[in-house]
DNA sequence: GTCTATAAAGGGATAGAC
DNA sequence: GTCTATCCCTTTATAGAC
């Protein structure tokens, strides 16, 4: 069991060396290509020196363990998609052009390559660092639920909704733009949703979203 | 990378040994224990050996190698898996309470500690065994979305529910159900939904879905 | 800080006796 | 089939020269 890890890991997940060196860089890049795409067991510091193109002994110089230089990755690739994720900005296109076009980034950026290897890797070590799941949580899905509540309360408000409950509203429109597509992503990694099915679902999950909050009799002019 | 996987893994995840076995047993239950709990990576053959209380030979003797015997262990569990699906079979209770019934055993069930457990196994692993995620898909979610189809489809045809599309509902009654509920159980393995957050999420699934596929007006003898 | 070389430990898998 | 003992390899992590 050499990749058990004992403890929440270490505080710090800094490099020893000055942040913005290259071989920091250059190592946190080797790293987060090796860790997304094998794990965490299946990665050896060895391949991750040889990718960076420095020796072992660097790699260690500039954090302290392996699993320290997972922690760093990881809140480095929290840091990336919580910038990364789709915003909801114009408030006066109609409502339901904005949700259809954030349903389809939304599904768009959870199935990327990129996010899909973070949530696969977090989850895979989730049970021995559990603050890297919550921290994952936070920067991704909770993050991205405040912004929609946010969105959906502020249309709310103008009277271009009727909804009693913004965090519920959020909540069943996510999962509807979900599906059951991620979870299976996740499970089969080559599987991919066929040509076409994001726009029916998106559309499915906002037709069915406005039946339930749309205003009584509102002049249609969204289509 | 001692446990890079070079295949879909042996075709055969078969003990040599008889199947039924006193040993065998012994292995395969201690393997589920450590395999669920600390993953393949790190789950040693010694480790199992020790917790079946025989050695390591023996488990050697029985399977080929620890691939096989993982996909043995994740191949028995998606049959433990399937067996215990919540059904819906009560066709003349009424929708709505078939529904919310049906909502609370399949949430109880996926945030169930053995589900998450070998869902987590699995998303761990699947990028280098493409083959067990799509079992766990086809025995998991798949035969849940064929089943409550079926449901639905029944259903309708009594005119007790007005659908078009009965995998579209079916699809999105599922997503209502989960919300971010499984994913967030997965990332955060401390976390748990608060008490009463179940119930809430079903019934608001069922109210929302109700509400669109309910037929107009019917006499409503669900409460 | 960075390298080469190596220590120390643990892993998967097997040989050979019974 | 089952055990004990062991092979052989990879892994993490460090020592010591520069």
């Amino acid at each position: 069991m050499t990749d058990r890890i004992s403890e929440a890991g270490d505080s710090d997940a800094q490099p020893r060396a000055a942040r913005g060196s290259v071989k920091t860089t250059q190592i946190l890049d080797a790293a987060r290509q090796m860790f997304t795409a094998n794990g965490f067991g299946a990665t050896s510091m060895d391949a991750v020196a040889r990718l960076a193109g420095v020796s072992k002994a660097t790699v260690y110089a500039h954090f302290h363990s392996k699993e320290n230089l997972f922690v760093a990755i990881v809140q480095h690739e929290c840091r990336r998609l919580e910038r990364a994720l789709p915003g909801s900005e114009d408030i006066d296109t109609p409502v339901a052009v904005t949700l259809r076009r954030l349903g389809h980034r939304y599904l768009a950026f959870l199935m990327s390559a990129e996010v899909l290897a973070i949530h696969r890797v977090i989850v895979a070590e989730a049970a021995r660092l559990p603050a890297l799941g919550r921290i994952l949580f936070q920067a991704g899905p909770a993050a991205m639920r405040t912004r929609i509540e946010a969105y959906l309360a502020r249309v709310s408000m103008r009277g271009q909704l009727v909804m009693e409950d913004p965090a519920l509203g959020t909540q069943q429109l996510l999962a509807l733009f979900r599906g059951d597509m991620q979870l299976r992503c996740l499970l089969d990694p080559e599987w991919r949703p066929p040509p076409g099915d994001v726009r029916r679902q998106t559309d499915a999950a906002v037709a069915m979203f406005l039946k339930i909050y749309a205003p009584p009799a509102p002049p249609d002019n969204s289509r």
